[in-house]
DNA sequence: TTGAATTATGACTTTTAAGTCATTATAATA
DNA sequence: TATTATAATGACTTAAAAGTCATAATTCAA
């Protein structure tokens, strides 16, 4: 595996340009080579194979989130204030990211793809994001923020969900303008189902 | 296309068994035509292409999850209950047909195999079972059950994602074994939090 | 400057599986 | 029973794309 650092990043994000543009289900290591003007053999140098590239190229937009949301959250104190910043960030990276993430949810794309082992950190991912929710809603249970009879683990995976889904909702229904009007109301709308419900 | 339905209902079972047991991703025409006890080409006699065979084993699949929620529902009179019975019903029927629901969701099959024609079918289907919750979420606004703020159409979408992901959650988790105790709890934990949220 | 080491190339091989169709078997009908 | 129509077969064709590797270009070090 050669070490050129503008190379490999030139292919991963090749990559993901061409996936925001033809999907997953069509990409192929031919199209990824022509569309960063290198030959196929030459991605092969810096990635095992193509599940290796899909696996690259979602783990790297995955910590690039993670840590803007992380950073964000920490700079907040009452743990209703740390959700509250944490959704928020989370629909702005998904509505700045749009055309990847439009591809990512509708296409479904997910594990399908992937071997066993990107299998695993695909799923990895998502219980380490859930599982920073989650401690936030133990913490607001503590503090008495929140209901004490909350299964939280299950909690933050709900929200991870109703993040998803509603930015899912949104594709589907032509919203994809990142107008900060738009963005405003999906989190609050989210943060509304997920602490009130729906009842009065 | 010929008209014999056992023969078809033949090829539709033997694939949705080879599903719970391979995964879609590896489901091939061959294997389909072995598990039947048939020849490939016969498979063809029945079904368009691969791509028509899976749309047709789960939109039978839906129609029939879908038959069923409705029923219920429809015995009940407040909006809280309606949406209770369904939630109930629908985890139920995850349940009952887990190893199914475990590949669909865990593989997150959904809408990658299928071409264009099948995918826009694919999404028809979860609109119409959000919008059947979102008409009883209105309703429910009327009567007052509802805060009067809510966007019912994305509230119905949220409901649906919520089923789905507390499902997931378990199969992650392992919690796959069928007991009603532990689909007692997941509903509970469900409505829990799509009625009253996480705040006290 | 030269030759060794590294990187890049793309035609070629391989694999896999979808879909076809000439042939055969079975069923229906007269 | 003979003839026609329908259903079934599976070897074969086709297609697509992953992955390889002998060869060429470039870079580096002495």
């Amino acid at each position: 595996m050669s070490e050129n650092t503008a190379k490999f990043e030139l292919i991963l994000s090749s990559s993901k340009k061409l996936i925001e543009e033809i999907g997953f289900s069509s990409l192929t290591m031919d199209k990824v080579a022509q569309k960063a003007g290198i030959a196929k053999g030459t991605v092969y140098l810096y990635f095992k194979d193509k599940d290796d590239l899909i696996e690259k190229v979602l783990s790297t937009g995955f910590e690039r989130m993670f840590d803007r949301i992380k950073r964000k959250v920490s700079e907040e104190n009452g743990m209703v204030d740390k959700l509250k910043v944490l959704v928020n960030e989370n629909i702005n990276h998904i509505y700045e990211n749009r055309y990847f993430f439009k591809t990512i949810f509708l296409d479904e794309v997910n594990v399908v793809f992937l071997k066993k082992k990107s299998k695993e950190s695909f799923n990895l991912r998502r219980k380490r994001y859930s599982d920073f929710i989650s401690e936030i809603i133990k913490s607001g249970m503590k503090s008495g923020e929140f209901r004490q009879d909350l299964n939280s683990p299950r909690a933050g995976y709900m929200l991870v969900s109703l993040i998803k889904s509603s930015a899912i909702y949104d594709f589907l229904n032509e919203k994809i303008e990142s107008n900060p009007e738009n963005i405003k109301n999906v989190t609050e709308e989210i943060l509304n189902l997920f602490l009130r419900g729906i009842t009065r």
